[in-house]
DNA sequence: CGCCCGGCTGAACGAGTGTGCAATAATCGG
DNA sequence: CCGATTATTGCACACTCGTTCAGCCGGGCG
């Protein structure tokens, strides 16, 4: 029942939940593996959330208030200076390498409610980003804000979904210390000054 | 046996999974649930494949001779012209609304040996496009071709990976008929023009 | 015709699943 | 200290899982 620095029973569960929903999938664990992993018995899992399905819609809910206090927390930080905390950067070194990550992945994959919820709040984060920097003449105006945003915005997003394989193709973990300014660089180049030589050129991509 | 029109009775049983794996999860999928979906008994699905990992494997190995098929026909197509066929949009119209691009997703972010020797082709075939645009000089040469190309690969799985949550929240699949006009106009003027005012500036992105 | 043989099925088994329940251990107010 | 409330457990039940196996059924071949 104390809320003091070591966590309680309930939390525990719910954390070890979410390391083994995030690693393996919703579906691949079971309370039992939840349990142990806990270190507690299986029947007090279900105690204290019902059943396996509640846990996991607590679990998807944690998440959400977690990322919810980070996308408030930043847009606060950026409307205050445009462009100190507004980079990916931050964000990326701040969830560290905590669970919540991982867990986002299986969430937006796996849809759902919940998803879509996140997802939207990412959206009008992102919409509301290029408005600003639109507006303060930091973009170039653009004929679809919409589709703007939403191509930045999978941009980030496909970094942390594809970290694994990126990691192990291209060798470096974009989300990693070194990592994660070699990726800035190339995206920052490619924002700063796109990568075809003749403006407005036909259609070239991979 | 025959490998006419009609599919065979392994070829609809792995067919089934595949929709199924690609919808719900490997782990959330079970025998019974196969057979049922390709009319079959369950008995059938392991007199073919000899166990569920087994079917798995034939699945990814199905998925994976796929995409490598369709890699090694737009590598061919680009080689002989550099700007005709190579578009994301001919390969996402031609991938259709066929499984295959819901498997991937799945198989993506479960990772794997099999996701990785896939996500490796397709950064190798990334690196390669942009080696060519590079030395023709429609793109701009690059400090990090390694980055750049790794950069614009994920901006392309990001849409397949996101695909649902996009057509959620911002209303249009990216991947239908209009839905990818817009979203490759965004993209291509990204592209070509990137989005900040001053070239070279400072950093600046969601 | 009889025979057999590969595709296919239904029933069954053992293991593992989520969950309910009674009993035990711990904690706290009096 | 004691009673009570809460946290926690072991056990058991019903069910589903993947997988096995004996047998059915239709068609090609002697």
């Amino acid at each position: 029942m104390r809320s003091t620095g070591d966590l309680t029973a309930s939390a525990l569960i719910r954390d070890a939940a979410m390391r083994l929903f995030a690693d393996r999938g919703t579906a691949a664990v079971s309370v039992r593996d939840i349990a142990a992993e806990a270190g507690v018995s299986p029947s007090l899992v279900i105690h204290h959330y019902g059943s396996k399905d509640a846990l996991k819609d607590a679990v998807d809910q944690h998440v959400m208030q977690f990322f919810g206090d980070m996308i408030a927390e930043f847009v606060d930080a950026s409307a205050a200076d445009l462009g100190a905390a507004a980079n990916s950067s931050t964000l990326a070194a701040r969830l560290g390498d905590g669970p919540f990550l991982r867990y986002l992945r299986r969430l937006l994959v796996d849809g759902g409610p919940a998803a879509e919820r996140l997802f939207r709040s990412l959206y009008d984060m992102s919409r509301e980003m290029v408005r600003r920097y639109e507006q303060a003449g930091v973009f170039k105006p653009s004929s679809d804000e919409g589709a703007r945003a939403a191509v930045l915005l999978v941009n980030d997003l496909g970094v942390i979904l594809l970290r694994d394989q990126i990691s192990a193709v291209v060798g470096v973990d974009p989300l990693g210390p070194d990592g994660l300014v070699r990726w800035s660089q190339a995206v920052l180049d490619l924002y700063a000054n796109g990568l075809m030589t003749s403006p407005g050129d036909d259609r070239a991509n991979d």
